[in-house]
DNA sequence: TAGATTGTTAATCGATTAACAATC
DNA sequence: TAGATTGTTAATCGATTAACAATC
């Protein structure tokens, strides 16, 4: 029985969600390759985890398998798309054009994976002038406005740690719906209710550090 | 108490791992700005967590704060530095020298943070020859040679989807320690012991997407 | 002393794993 | 039919939260 899409999101643990957004990223593979059926078991070995795990997960959005057979890739791309409301494409911007940002902002996957980059910002007008992009470039002073006018919804924070905050508020002043950082340190949305992500560069880097342990590790412990 | 340092690794809870490492680059900061002492709350709020937290991460290092008082920053930040073993700078290599790759190879922070970056690959030649960069450049082919000949302990992976285990086998035949995947799909490491850990930027996306729900979200949902 | 704050135990909450009946 | 595979319940495992005694 499929549960009210409204609803279903926010019983879902957040691993399960994530682990979900891999496999519908696999389908879509899957699809392109022309593969027209998978198995939890082969997909559990695509995402690193165990059959289990993809049943479970999958399951949390009602039934959609056919028990005995596997899963159909068509069905089950628009199944988790509609209950994850992943099936669209969403406009974004990048706000701070270094060259972590720059490369963000032409990142050539993302267009055929539901994000267009529609802006892009940074608070040097000299380097918005500079840089040569297929994205229309703003001053950082207009984000809010910008946002509001292009009705952008996912905001990437690209700027140095000092600036995270400020660019965060005036992104959701601007009434965007999710942020993505890779600023260090806490984005606080207040009560704005938008989804925030941070993605710690040096801070992967020390857990891979810490996992190696002393030197001998104890085994591959790759994070689901 | 102080457990045997080899052994605690181990049995502290991966996100707990992650929290830590949190917990010293803030260490590191507020030394850099001469606070000499911080209560669990303040760190909370750093991190966005609770306090509750925070303390019982870091008793799993064993006791370090004095009971009443805060912690010393710089005592706190040599233990867990001690206790992790992140206190010391490990060399490290980025394969895959495209936006992405090229923006970790010469990412400004890194030297401060415990990564020298001693080289950088690339499967073109012509790529390697056109790229002006302070790291020496070598050919994919070296991969296994290089690292083993440099000891780096640490491989960044920024290659397309397709050569992302290859490269993987390449970098652990050489003998690293341990890697950080920027590619989607799980990596394989096999028996080595290798730590790996994947930064898939596309699926943060849709996460945050997901997160957002179908328009109004309820309430901010940041990962810890 | 009084207020603040740590370290730790116990209780709750949540996620994963295992197992199996139902079904192709 | 027989083998394969899903969906789901129950059991285990693990992490977070709450609370409080110990201490500055």
């Amino acid at each position: 029985m499929i549960l009210d899409t409204l609803e279903t999101t926010k019983n879902i643990p957040a691993p399960a969600i994530s682990r979900l957004c891999l496999i519908y990223d696999t389908c879509v593979d899957l699809e392109a390759q022309g593969v027209a059926e998978i198995s939890s078991q082969d997909l559990a070995k695509r995402l690193g985890t165990a059959a289990h795990n993809v049943r479970k997960d999958i399951s949390f959005l009602g039934e959609i398998g056919t028990t005995g057979a596997g899963y159909a890739t068509f069905l089950l791309k628009d199944h988790i798309g509609k209950s994850l409301n992943i099936n669209r494409v969403r406009k974004a911007c990048v706000v701070g054009l270094g060259r972590l940002g720059s490369a963000v902002l032409e990142y050539p996957i993302l267009a055929g994976r539901g994000i267009e980059i529609v802006a892009g910002f940074d608070s040097s007008t000299n380097r918005i002038e500079t840089l040569v992009a297929k994205t229309p470039l703003y001053p950082a002073h207009e984000i809010t406005d910008i946002v509001k006018r292009k009705e952008i919804e996912i905001g990437i924070i690209a700027v140095p740690a000092e600036s995270a905050q400020t660019t965060a508020d005036a992104l959701i002043a601007g009434g965007i719906l999710g942020i993505l950082s890779f600023a260090p340190g806490a984005i606080d949305a207040g009560s704005s209710g938008v989804a925030v992500r941070t993605i710690n560069l040096v801070n992967e880097l020390r857990i891979v550090s810490a996992l190696m342990g002393t030197n001998a590790a104890a085994g591959s412990d790759q994070q689901k």
